[in-house]
DNA sequence: AAGTAGTCCTGAGTGC
DNA sequence: TGCACTCAGGACTACT
């Protein structure tokens, strides 16, 4: 479910809970998520430092004191519940335990963190930091999006000749890493492109459009995501998902928000996923 | 090789 | 109020 600006939001609303802080006991409520958990993984975390929390696509890293790495990713329905921070980041308490409250990390510094995910399409693992990027779930990664490698020229020849639709194209995480079915409905509708158009069939030069749009559309939702992150004091302390208004995502039969367009949104399956997209202004 | 279904799971929403 | 049905933001595997 998360994309990478809600993996971002996460990431930035547990660093002050859990960046350089000890992990002091791990609850681990089940043997699995999507996959099995690594061998013994509560006591391999237990007692280390996390030097740094990272974010890779819409993976969530955080670099151990004893060398290794862990891995979360929240899948489609995972959120990470911050509670009871002494230093008063995280003012509410400890919530009953809910349902669906796969791992409990208790730190060091007073704040638990409870990663909860229904769906359980989760996952987490274990590597050393020096395999971290030769993982099989991040070797294959495209650029980041925001990164420097993502730019006009590779995204032109990245989708030269593909045959596939621009939508799945740009849900390809091998061509770039993060974007997920929402942002690429958004950025495909900020770009005027239909998600039907087959991706190497599309003009140099609108395809090199696509980047700063592509950018645009993450920062936003970034920003969005900041700005839920300031009313922790007021809101329940859950990771995952902030609101945030869509151009075109889930606004079937609604009017298109693109002055003087006057069209609709329409819904196409593609893929196996939902496309929303203007029939009018995106060609 | 590239592109597309099928699959894992639970919960929310809808229609009868 | 209950039941059946559809759909969901991810990503791997197995097909054509």
């Amino acid at each position: 479910m998360p994309e990478l600006p809600e993996v971002e939001t996460v990431r930035r609303g547990l660093l002050p809970a859990m960046e350089g802080v000890v992990i002091a006991r791990m609850e681990v409520n089940r043997p699995d998520l999507r996959w099995p958990f690594p061998e013994r993984m509560a006591d391999r975390l237990t007692g280390q430092r996390i030097e740094r929390l990272r974010r890779r696509s819409k993976y969530i890293l955080a670099d151990l004191s004893g060398g290794e790495t862990l891995l979360i990713h929240l899948g489609m329905s995972g959120r990470m519940i911050v509670s009871g921070d002494p230093l008063g980041v995280f003012v509410h308490d400890h919530p009953a335990a809910q349902k669906h409250d796969h791992v409990v990390f208790h730190m060091e510094n007073g704040a638990r963190v409870t990663f909860n995910d229904p769906r359980r399409f989760g996952a987490m693992d274990l590597m050393t930091t020096a395999e971290a990027d030769t993982h099989k779930l991040l070797a294959a990664l495209g650029p980041e999006p925001l990164g420097n490698d993502f730019h006009e020229d590779y995204l032109v020849a990245a989708l030269a000749g593909r045959g596939s639709p621009i939508k799945s194209a740009l849900l390809d995480q091998r061509i770039i890493a993060g974007l997920g079915n929402i942002y690429v409905c958004e950025a495909l509708f900020r770009a005027g492109i239909s998600p039907r158009r087959k991706a190497g069939r599309i003009a140099s030069t609108r395809v090199a459009g696509m980047v700063p749009i592509i950018r645009k559309v993450l920062q936003d939702a970034i920003a969005a995501g900041g700005s839920s992150l300031k009313d922790f004091r007021q809101a329940d302390g859950e990771l995952g998902y902030f609101q945030h208004s869509f151009d075109v995502y889930g606004r079937e039969g609604e009017g298109c928000r693109r002055d003087g367009c006057g069209g609709t949104i329409g819904r196409i399956v593609q893929s196996g996923r939902s496309s929303f997209y203007c029939l009018q202004c995106q060609r």
